[in-house]
DNA sequence: GACATTGTAGACTAACTGGTACAGAATGCA
DNA sequence: TGCATTCTGTACCAGTTAGTCTACAATGTC
């Protein structure tokens, strides 16, 4: 048999990512890794160490591409357009796979419900990069003109929007239950940036 | 060894449901589950059938438990602060434990976020659910005087918070960063209802 | 062609999974 | 006391879990 050449490891890697992002920690099994990796189970060992490690290793990921969408979306359109954006167009890319279409909510979101309690070092871990997020919506809000304690009101309510939007959009609604939803909470802030700005 | 009376099946499932919502379907094991319910494998099969089967009751319960929160606060106090309450006290009894403090989030949501692409059927099962709380809150909105419409537009947004507060409160945060932003939505709500009733 | 390096296939293990079977203990009724 | 019923403790089962080990195949260098 032809031996496969030494396989591509950020690719490999984003397959995990797909996988873990899709059913969790605990229900994706080795074997369903492997699969989908499209790797032996030496060469998985080899290379991540074990598959806890492999987990982390796609949450941290996870977490950076998730801040770098948000941070692009910033350099096309104002911020308040930017933060919309982002809650509107939820998903990261994986490299290929079409299927991430935001059915899969948050990576981060779903591994601190699924982890509290089980494995708290892994639960914390996805707060921790969680908490990353509220600043960044703090600074937006500042760039549209809010005050910088209106701004960090209003971003821990965004904050608390968003993991809201990540749970609901596992669930299978109609697209217009997630939109209209949003867009009556920005223009709900829109407005009380507004009315601050005018007295 | 003094034979045990036959267990009492109420209080029986309580624990159950409390390991079911404290560790999620999944990491909760027989033998855990057994340890905490006190009773030993045969008369957990013979009781609840299996695993599942006692899932699904304890979700159904802890589903019902819910709304009749909601509807007991909606008998003490006016509406809006009906719908405040039962954002900023979270959590249901269940019989006795002490530990059920809000920090295992809602077990509605938790479920949907560790079946979706696991259980669909326990998933959908769960956001069923959860599909009655916004036509509740729309309702007591109604009460407090918002038209029909933005009644509905308003609902659909708690509900979204009402999501993003069982995942924010699984994340053992200090409590000010609960309630602080809770406070702020429920401000913008009100002056919503308020400025659209004054025009 | 010889050889070390690198990576792979797959058998194997020990622990654990949910679930079943069965022997026997506690009870109610006669 | 004797017996049927009801319930329980536990041994057991097949299947799966994550993880290890070994024998070997493909490559580059000399």
């Amino acid at each position: 048999m032809a031996r496969p050449i030494a396989f591509d490891r950020p690719k490999t890697v984003n397959r995990a990512l797909a996988l873990f992002w899709r059913k969790g920690y605990q229900a994706a099994s080795l074997a369903d890794l492997l699969a989908t990796m499209d790797i032996s189970r030496s060469s998985f060992y080899a290379a991540f160490i074990d598959k806890r490690s492999l987990f982390i290793e796609c949450l941290d990921l996870f977490s950076e591409r998730t801040i770098e969408l948000l941070q692009h979306a910033r350099t096309q359109m104002p911020p308040v357009d930017a933060l919309q954006n982002f809650f509107e167009h939820n998903f990261i890319g994986t490299g290929g796979t079409t299927a991430a279409k935001g059915h899969w909510g948050c990576m981060l979101v779903n591994t601190v419900l699924e982890m509290a309690g089980v494995d708290d070092e892994l639960s914390s871990r996805a707060s921790r990069h969680l908490s990353i997020m509220p600043r960044v919506f703090q600074e937006y809000l500042q760039d549209a003109g809010a005050q910088p304690a209106q701004a960090e009101e209003l971003a821990a309510m965004l904050m608390l929007m968003n993991e809201g939007i990540r749970v609901s959009s596992r669930r299978r609604l109609p697209d217009a239950q997630h939109l209209k939803p949003i867009a009556t909470t920005f223009r709900l802030i829109r407005s009380a940036i507004a009315l601050s700005n005018c007295t």
